[in-house]
DNA sequence: AAATATAATATGCGATATCATATAAAACGA
DNA sequence: TCGTTTTATATGATATCGCATATTATATTT
């Protein structure tokens, strides 16, 4: 029997694309490590766009709508709507800005900016975790890379 | 006027958490490059699940339902409703598996698989561009890395 | 200053995604 | 073998998402 036909046998197939593609890689690297710590929002009721939402703003505080979508990595319209669910919950609210007022401000709450403190520590807790889970020394190289490349992507759309 | 208040006029804050947590920059990196290439997709009117579906076949056709949920990101009744619809377009076929009923396995038709070689191949001119534009020359690590993480959360969930 | 163009956000609607569960087949246990 | 449990996929209801466009405000042009 050739080694064609073994590899056949096993269903091992030639290499294959999608194994070694960087979107793809990028894409599940994403998906799972993210999957991990959104069961932990679900078990808190907190729903992805909004803690998205919430650590943005922890971060910089009164950003304008368009603005905030890109940094939250959402859509325009889905973030009004989700500004729209969240005002509702007393987390965020709207201010129209005084100098420009086709635009529209979102500020954290108090309540919102306690519980976007509260899921930044566990989101740090779980990083940690991740990295140690990871064994990788160089994470800081990796950061950099990433982050290299998002500074790429945003200035060349 | 001291740094702080210099820093508050630039509207410039403490570093941030976002900017160098892991996971966003994972998220963020997969959604700007992909979005690129998604945006050649739509070009030809091939949702994303669909290419990515194409994708995984066409490395590993015949694939069970569940089986290639996973590897194509997505949830499993979602995907079988994708599969209906791809069914309809003439891109793949269901089949039931012979000795265990329940399964069903999913194959490319030629159409598919005409569809899919050349999907990939923009995918593959997408990403040498990706990786010329980003000036990277340690794309293999950085791939590696990737492909570690991945593997080591597919087998601790 | 009126008319036109551009920009920021919101809205309506159709498509997509997700959850819970139904259905159906296989495996397991008594 | 019959009843129970587990596994694989499908279905239905609901929520989310995204596109196209409406609405409102500002900029620009004449």
């Amino acid at each position: 029997m050739d080694a064609d036909l073994k590899e056949i046998e096993a269903h091992e197939k030639e290499p294959g694309f999608v194994d070694g593609y960087l979107l793809y890689l990028l894409a599940s690297a994403s998906h799972l490590a993210s999957g991990q710590f959104h069961e932990e929002l679900r078990g808190a009721g907190i729903r992805v766009p909004e803690w998205r939402v919430l650590a943005c703003l922890r971060d910089d505080d009164g950003q304008m709508v368009t603005q905030l979508a890109r940094f939250a990595l959402m859509e325009q319209s889905h973030l009004t709507k989700t500004i729209d669910q969240m005002t509702d919950r007393g987390l965020v609210t709207r201010r129209s800005d005084e100098v420009d007022r086709r635009r529209v401000r979102i500020f954290l709450s108090d309540k919102g900016r306690e519980l976007a403190n509260g899921l930044v520590s566990q989101a740090k807790a779980h990083e940690d975790r991740l990295v140690r889970q990871l064994g990788a020394s160089d994470i800081a190289q990796i950061k950099s890379f990433l982050s290299h490349m998002v500074e790429t992507l945003e200035n060349n759309e």
